[in-house]
DNA sequence: TTAAAGCGTATTATTATATGATACTTTGTA
DNA sequence: TACAAAGTATCATATAATAATACGCTTTAA
């Protein structure tokens, strides 16, 4: 029924290109845990019949976003995929001013710092900047993570207006991801107006165990939250006295350096 | 003319879509340079007609991937361009297998670190932990740089055949990008048969001036490089005996640590 | 050793879908 | 205030994407 709908919107505007939609839902089909694919798994992950699958992939083959494997006849991104990251990393005013406060305060304090950007219920990292060894994906730039377990989004949803917060907290996922995973709403709620009354936010063993992310907010002109700075430290090595005492501040004091074009 | 059997070969290849290649070719179309583009830029710059333009741009933007500024009406890319990204890092196993170590190593040696993959006659870096402050350019991932002005390229071409390094080496592209960059052909056959006898590349003031590039290669099953380790220091801080002495031997150990799968 | 199933590849007729010309609207500048 | 340039909307047309079908190869089970 949604799709017939759909369908319906798409071939009433002449100005969709459903196959170049298409093209890129192939793209997408690559993730953290879909990192190779065949014909068919495309095809299904995809919703595609078989031709369709093919024709796709095989177009990303020979423009050379997809790389093929010649003995399994499987798929994988190519480094085309990186280059339109660079391209975005020049296009985005937030990374450009950050970046270089960030590698300081990175060698100061010799502990992982990132930036991150609001996406939806989600955030995406922009920038990592790895010191200590940790899980893969917590190197990863572009990943995404579910705002409300991260100390970053947890700071954007604080400085929503009344409306908008209530709605995050209602409905926005909060999935299981460590088994000391905040996931109740009303939990989650105090987190965040004390994060609205810090000033920055905290994510205690949300994501990572034993991990404490902090998190300052970077405004745009309009006064909303448009990206974060944030730090990731060793609960182990850093109480949270520390923590509030010695990296709080500080990344208040760069997230407020940060001043957003229009 | 090439315009020609280009579109006559896409015509008989019904496996190919058109379509998907265009909408490729205007996500590509942003760049360092090209960071925000209107209609007619992007127009011009894909070789389309204003209403192509038109289609394209607006099927990107409603899928999420290009964001539309609502008072100037340009384009920039959006944070979908980083998430695949984080698709293809994922994917690759030299980044998975490197990551860890080269994070110890720039704890160590305390300079920037990378990671870089071939990409034709350029390399594109996979990953940059960045210590010390330098350009922004030097902090990209997905950033291409031309393989004979880099200490990877030129390590990467010394372990060619005969006949490809000499192709490299007569016909790769070799821009001036600072004023000590060689572009002499000759003078760079010496560099890379030093780097062949040595193991490892080294490039002197060829990007960025007063910096040093050396750079170990990680070899495929089949005995190509495959990707390189890399790192960059000042030469002000660094003189090339203590590259030679403390850097290159952990370089190569680190290269050689590094096994990739088929 | 053979059969069967599953996957990737190739070819085709069909028409849905992308196309590009044109006209309209807005924005910015002389 | 008027003009030019850029962005937006509409539409008839045929190109170019489609999905069905058939083929061949590899892997697994019988």
């Amino acid at each position: 029924m949604g799709k017939v709908s759909e369908k319906k919107r798409e071939k009433q505007d002449t100005l969709f290109v459903g196959s170049l939609e298409k093209g890129l839902r192939v793209m997408s089909a690559f993730s953290a845990h879909r990192t190779e694919l065949g014909l068919m798994e495309i095809a299904e992950i995809t919703g595609m019949d078989k031709s369709a699958a093919q024709r796709f992939t095989n177009t990303l083959h020979r423009t050379g976003y997809l790389e093929k494997d010649a003995e399994t006849r499987r798929f994988r991104p190519s480094l085309r995929f990186l280059e339109l990251a660079a391209a975005y990393l020049w296009s985005d005013p937030f990374v450009q001013l950050a970046m270089p406060k960030l590698i300081e305060f990175s060698r100061s304090i010799g502990e992982r710092v990132n930036a991150a950007r609001p996406a939806g219920s989600d955030i995406i990292y922009v920038i990592r900047i790895p010191t200590q060894l940790t899980s893969f994906s917590a190197m990863l730039i572009g990943k995404r993570v579910q705002a409300l377990s991260s100390s970053s989004g947890r700071i954007i949803v604080a400085h929503f207006d009344e409306e908008r917060r209530r709605d995050a907290l209602a409905n926005w996922p909060i999935d299981r991801v460590t088994p000391k995973t905040v996931t109740d709403r009303a939990l989650l709620a105090k987190e965040v107006e004390e994060a609205a009354a810090r000033g920055y936010g905290i994510a205690v063993d949300q994501n990572i165990i034993n991990e404490i992310g902090i998190s300052a907010p970077v405004f745009n002109q309009a006064g909303e939250v448009a990206g974060t700075v944030q730090c990731s430290v060793s609960h182990l090595k850093w109480p949270l006295e520390r923590v509030h005492a010695e990296i709080a501040p500080r990344l208040m004091e760069i997230a407020n350096s940060i001043i957003l074009p229009r």
